[in-house]
DNA sequence: CTGACTTTGTGAATGTGAACTCAATCACAA
DNA sequence: TTGTGATTGAGTTCACATTCACAAAGTCAG
């Protein structure tokens, strides 16, 4: 058992383990070996053991991995083990699927707040969640809210996340494809869909 | 100049220069040197410059590069010098904040067709686009659409996906958290928000 | 208790990309 | 035409991630 520092790439993974965990415990099952986990997750099973691996001993050999334990520890390595409340910014199309999203309680996110600009929009009730003007995002902090996902227009999109900062948000989920500059303390994962998209063709043989 | 193999990374960024190079161009600029490049879309200049250098001589020593030859030939390695006809798959909230989507565009994308299971969806007309039955998806060959976008729920994922294959799409943008298996000669970009949303904690110091 | 079998955990090899550096090249002014 | 300043292009090194192979460690039947 080494503890090593975990990988960025295993990171990256250990959500969709987690994920398909929680599935697998739906079922009924308790324990499961890297080979079935690899079989439903769509990963090595070689590459489950080595991400494993860097947080210590879970699998007894011969057996598999506990799936109670497994998750428990992957939780708490996310910081998933305490609750995080997330407030989305931008209630237009987008922004409104945000909010619909049912991924996100599987982690046990609390999506407690929405915000726009557009009067049209304030007051609004999407998915049990009234839309709240943008200049009461300040109250954040005081609310608790230490995760924003930001599903604003393009040019909007550094004011907010100078408020967001202000409001003391520390971590963002970034639907927008401008780059968005924030303290270092402040950490930014971007989802570009469209420049997900532009790099498909790449892929496709022509003709 | 080398032709070597472009890595993955390098292709992942490619959409990212496009996209800036589209803005500077709109700003009236010719040509733009990589530092001046790398403030503007957030990559380090020497990353530029390496990426670049896959794919041939586009600067000029002392100058930079020109906007216009670069964005072509961006284009043509991501075969966005052609039309490509896009669908979407499932029209619930995801679904039509996809089509509603104008990110889209600025890559050249026809948004052609939407599709739903609903029959309270279908017939509905969304940013212009008539919601179709998933039964029609067989149509697609004919229409020319090679790549979908899939924004179903995760039960359903696999059954469209099946559909789409035999419907000779090509490139499947994945919207689905599912894993979703294809034949080897269709390429598919998983974007998986909820674990995305997922490994923001494991970066925000606690307390 | 023993032997066959299963599955983990990890060292080593390989592959890949990021970071850095600097010589080669070009524009331009004098 | 020559010197100066700017900028590219690419070789090199380093860091990280994937892949592989196998010993170690467990289960279980008889």
């Amino acid at each position: 058992m080494k503890y090593r520092k975990i990988p960025n790439e295993t990171v990256r993974r250990l959500p969709v383990y987690l994920r398909g965990l929680a599935q697998l415990s739906q079922q009924g099952v308790f324990s499961v070996s890297s080979s079935k986990l690899a079989d439903f997750v769509n990963i090595n099973a070689w590459q489950i053991r080595k991400d494993f691996s860097y947080f210590g001993d879970f699998g007894t050999r011969g057996v598999g991995y506990s799936i109670e334990r497994l998750s428990k520890q992957i939780k708490k390595i996310l910081r998933l083990d305490t609750l995080h409340k997330a407030a989305v910014i931008g209630a237009g199309n987008l922004g409104s699927a945000v909010l619909a999203y049912p991924g996100f309680r599987t982690y046990g996110f609390d999506i407690a707040a929405a915000f726009d600009s557009d009067p049209e929009k304030i007051g609004k009730n999407i998915n049990n969640i009234v839309v709240e003007d943008v200049s009461r995002l300040n109250a954040l902090r005081k609310r608790q809210v230490d995760i924003a996902i930001i599903a604003v227009p393009e040019k909007a999109a550094q004011q907010v996340t100078d408020s967001l900062v202000r409001a003391g948000i520390k971590g963002i989920l970034n639907f927008s494809p401008k780059r968005i500059s924030v303290p270092k303390k402040v950490k930014v994962i971007t989802i570009d869909i469209a420049s997900d998209l532009a790099r498909l063709p790449y892929y496709i043989p022509s003709g």
